[in-house]
DNA sequence: ATGAAAGCGCTAACAC
DNA sequence: GTGTTAGCGCTTTCAT
């Protein structure tokens, strides 16, 4: 791999001017452009990103921890947020982790020795650890320890499913979600679906502490027990598209009819759940505006500016045929 | 940030003794290890990688390119390989190309400057872009170019799969695969394909060059002409699962009843598959030992041994309820 | 407009 | 066993 100096030398100027047309900061005639800029060529010259990071004393990247499972959603979030941070000038380095305290903190230390200049961290429940290390972090889970967060609205996403469901017909409903123990954002939904249920008058039930990583026997097995244990169930709302998929599934195998009998909303709408059969009615986040709205407020936290808040994501109700 | 520095004047040696304590290479003295490293926590120090990967002359990352749609299979692919570099020392560096020729430059461009050891590509059909650079490469798409490639057999995969569907009583099959023109390794599932049709005599139709990331419509379009062109279809195999719960998901819609009228196979089982409607049969790539042997062969090329061309990577016929 | 030279934080001879 | 020192490839004052 050639130098700097050894473009320098080639092209008769110095490392300086070199320097200077690379970046294109700073004085420089038209004939050292062209002539640096041959150079380059014929040396087949590439900039060693290490040594500019080092001297420059970061490397333009921000880290993003994402969990290791559960990854339908955060894989579109991924793509949109390689893009985002792409368009200003930005690298992300991926890091998956479990969400437990050792794994995130290798994490940290691996990212914080690459000198990012932020972690945008989306791996459960631990933003404490990133915090203690003491550099620009943004959640993408919640904002517990007054971390700045990037999140969905997710009370209106509770409100739209659960409202759309009753409009439909239903009279009994369930509510599966997460852990509510760890004031996620996305208890929201929840607390939106026993709102507007309270409000209207209709019976519910809420199913929680069930994550859609969990082991396929123990999904099912919650399944069997929730259709058991409420047979007027007539609407189910998911806290996401998987479990969703996963009760029409089960639903359908049972004989029972989506959405005569039952109607099902799920929410994400990751790309899967538009060719499930029955395609999938569910709430869908933004997943560009997300990206885009949490690269640009680390980036702004890495430049000591103080970025407001942001605002909760809208999020929207896509009626498929689940409903 | 504190610097190696810091901790050498802190702990009272020099920085080469710091080094080696950091490493834990070379002779050091028990007295020194404890001071060192009461020194570091102390300072909260952590070692700049940057400034380490400029002296190594490189940085133990390897670079990916992935597709920035497509990505279902290549989500479960990237996961695993994280976790296989994490194991001998390494790091990746993910970044999403289009399959043209100027994203996958850029793409390489970047990897270059931030010194990976190699790049394993796995977006499209440019890895003579990527030769050029004149870098270890590995391809998860081909071998063509002679460039080594870790893929599954898909020849068994192609075989498993029509017979399967033979077996099951199917009377006129239909392959649906993706481009065959870039000889892709993937398309050997279509020649399997062929050749176990031919060999049992049993009528097909081959539709091709559809990929799974084309527009929502335009499968539709052509799914819808699929079935319309021929009648007589009693099963599919699909080159991707995508395509097979479109398929699947179509059939259902028009009140062909699967598996009695209609049986479909798909390729790849990514995580989704086992919770459709009917859970889809399928031929399941090994994620895990594609990925663990992509990552340990691009590190051996990377130390300039010269590693065998790895062995295709068995598939498996998952028997589900589309069949 | 250009160049010389000082470092960025680290590793690895080499000398002691 | 430990310290001194010369770079790794780059950016950036500060002269000229």
């Amino acid at each position: 791999m050639s130098t700097i100096e050894d473009v320098a030398k080639y092209s008769g100027f110095s490392t300086a001017t070199v320097s200077r047309v690379l970046n294109n900061k700073g004085p420089v005639s038209e004939k050292a452009v062209l002539a640096v800029q041959e150079a380059m060529r014929q040396l087949d010259y590439h900039p060693n990103n290490m040594a500019r990071a080092l001297v420059m004393g970061h490397s333009n990247t921000i880290g993003v921890i994402l969990p290791s499972h559960n990854t339908y959603f955060w894989n579109e979030v991924a793509v949109e947020m390689e893009k985002s941070a792409r368009e200003i000038g930005y690298h992300i380095v991926f890091r998956f982790a479990e969400p437990d305290r050792e794994e995130i903190d290798r994490c940290v230390s691996d990212l914080r020795a690459s000198q990012v200049s932020g972690i945008i961290q989306a791996a459960g429940q631990r933003e404490d650890v990133v915090k203690a290390a003491n550099i620009p972090i943004l959640s993408l889970i919640s904002n517990r320890d007054g971390i700045p967060a990037v999140v969905s609205d997710d009370d209106q996403g509770g409100r739209l499913a659960t409202r759309h469901l009753i409009e439909r017909g239903c009279t009994y409903l369930v509510h599966i979600s997460g852990d509510l123990s760890y004031s996620n954002h996305a208890d929201q939904r929840s607390f939106a679906f026993i709102r507007e249920c309270e409000h209207q008058g209709i019976p519910y039930r809420l199913y929680q502490g069930y994550s859609q990583q969990a082991p396929e026997e123990q999904c099912l097995a919650l399944i069997e027990h929730i259709f058991a244990e409420t047979p007027r169930l007539d609407g189910i709302f998911a806290g996401n598209d998987i479990m969703a998929a996963r009760c029409v599934s089960y639903a359908l195998s049972r004989g029972i009819r989506i959405p005569d009998q039952l109607r099902v909303v799920g929410y994400d709408d990751i790309s899967i759940s538009s060719l499930l059969y029955p395609p999938l009615t569910t709430i869908r986040q933004n997943y560009k505006m997300i990206s885009a709205t949490a690269v640009r407020t680390i980036v702004a936290m890495a430049n000591k500016e103080q970025p407001s808040e942001p605002a909760p994501i809208p999020v929207e109700l896509i009626v498929r045929q689940t409903t």
